[in-house]
DNA sequence: TCTGGGGTCCTAGGACCC
DNA sequence: TCTGGGGTCCTAGGACCC
């Protein structure tokens, strides 16, 4: 492969099936059968399946008392997001070992800029191997000029895959596939793009600018556009500054009426301020979730002078919110939220401006 | 078969200021 | 007194991702 002509290099390495690996690695006893990771409550969905327990239709996100009906004789195990984080942390300490450049998306997900190596390839094989060597955990790798690319490809042959593509590779490759392939492209744009006709990614690269941009409007259209070609310009970004936090719960049966709900937006409240203080982390945008048992979700939120972290101010700011708006409806989920936090996560260093700088920056 | 929890980004409208 | 446009901040909802 020329790398010359590549505007850069990118890595996307991506855990198999990883909160269930995690769990059979303690579990042996486990392996080959259907395992799915789901929570226990009568709404729980399910986080991670095995690839035997997806040949049944269970995947992330089904709810889990049909993924029980699908799979009676699955392995239900609790998820432990500890433990995960735990494992991830190890997981991506091989990446920094390895590369200079990485950027960790979620627990079990990271793109590694290997633009200006000499050998691009063995270096991703490298970290494959250190990772399967290491953890004892299985990923798969995908190599491409861009993100995108490199995305697309680890997706392409789970497990344990490692598919470079270049971009008319890709175009190639995933001409006859749904657009839905595309990260970004959900469910609703799918069907939006087969209203108009369009099935395929070859579809889409093959339909006018213009045309996507009367359909879905002077942003999302040329995006398609781009998309549907591979086109992706985004680099790897080495820090990410997280602008929200927040805590929800979903009820195990709804709730009716504001005192019923007040005790647990408290306790969400000081969970959530537990976590903000201790990270010395202060928003200014205080909000709260409802969402109805009709599933409808509502949000309000409130901005404040200061930023804070006070439990004290979140609890009562969001307090207040929810009188406001006074649910009419049995409620199934709360949740508060804190935004527009601080740029500086960490305290800043005392930094000693240097010799001669002094006068300058007066 | 009624759908978790924790996030990001985009859109659209209104307030407000210049 | 009326009109207009641009920029920023804020809120609410929605699509999407892991």
């Amino acid at each position: 492969m020329d790398y010359s002509s590549w505007p850069q290099v990118v890595a996307h390495i991506d855990m198999d099936a990883f909160y269930v690996s995690v769990e059979l690695q303690r579990r042996p006893e486990l392996r080959g059968l259907p395992v799915v990771v789901a929570g226990t409550g009568p709404r729980a969905v399910v986080t991670t399946a095995s690839y035997e327990a997806r040949k049944f239709g269970v995947f992330s996100a089904t709810p889990a008392e049909r993924a029980r009906r699908l799979c009676p004789q699955a392995v239900f195990v609790p998820p432990d997001f500890e433990h995960y984080r735990e494992r991830s942390r190890e997981v991506m300490a091989i990446l920094h070992d390895h590369v200079d450049r990485a950027e960790v998306v979620g627990l079990d997900e990271a793109y590694l800029d290997l633009s200006g190596l000499e050998r691009p390839r063995a270096a991703a094989r490298r970290v494959k191997a250190a990772i399967r060597e290491t953890t004892g955990l299985a990923c798969s790798i995908g190599l491409g000029p861009s993100k995108l690319v490199a995305k697309v490809a680890s997706d392409a042959e789970k497990p344990d895959g490692f598919v470079e593509l270049t971009r008319a590779g890709a175009c190639d490759r995933f001409a006859g596939s749904s657009p839905g392939l595309i990260p970004g492209i959900g469910p609703k744009t799918v069907e939006r793009l087969t209203s108009h006709g369009i099935q395929t990614l070859g579809e889409l690269a093959g339909t006018p600018p213009s045309a996507l941009a009367a359909w879905f409007g002077h942003r999302l259209g040329p995006h398609l556009a781009r998309v549907a070609r591979f086109e992706d310009e985004r680099t790897v970004q080495t820090v990410r500054v997280a602008k929200s936090e927040s805590r929800e719960t979903t009820f195990d049966r709804d709730l009716n009426g504001v005192a019923a709900l007040e005790p647990v937006l408290e306790a969400l409240s000081a969970r959530l301020c537990e976590t903000l203080v201790k990270q010395e982390r202060r928003g200014r945008t205080i909000g709260i979730k409802v969402r109805l048992d009709d599933f409808s979700t509502h949000t309000r939120a409130r901005t404040r002078e200061q930023p804070t972290n006070e439990l004290s101010v979140v609890h009562e700011t969001a307090r207040e919110l929810l009188r406001e708006f006074d649910p009419s409806r049995p409620v199934r989920l709360l949740g508060v939220r804190v935004a527009g936090l601080d740029e500086e996560a960490v305290p800043r260093l005392p930094r000693a401006p240097a010799a001669g700088q002094l006068e300058l920056s007066l």
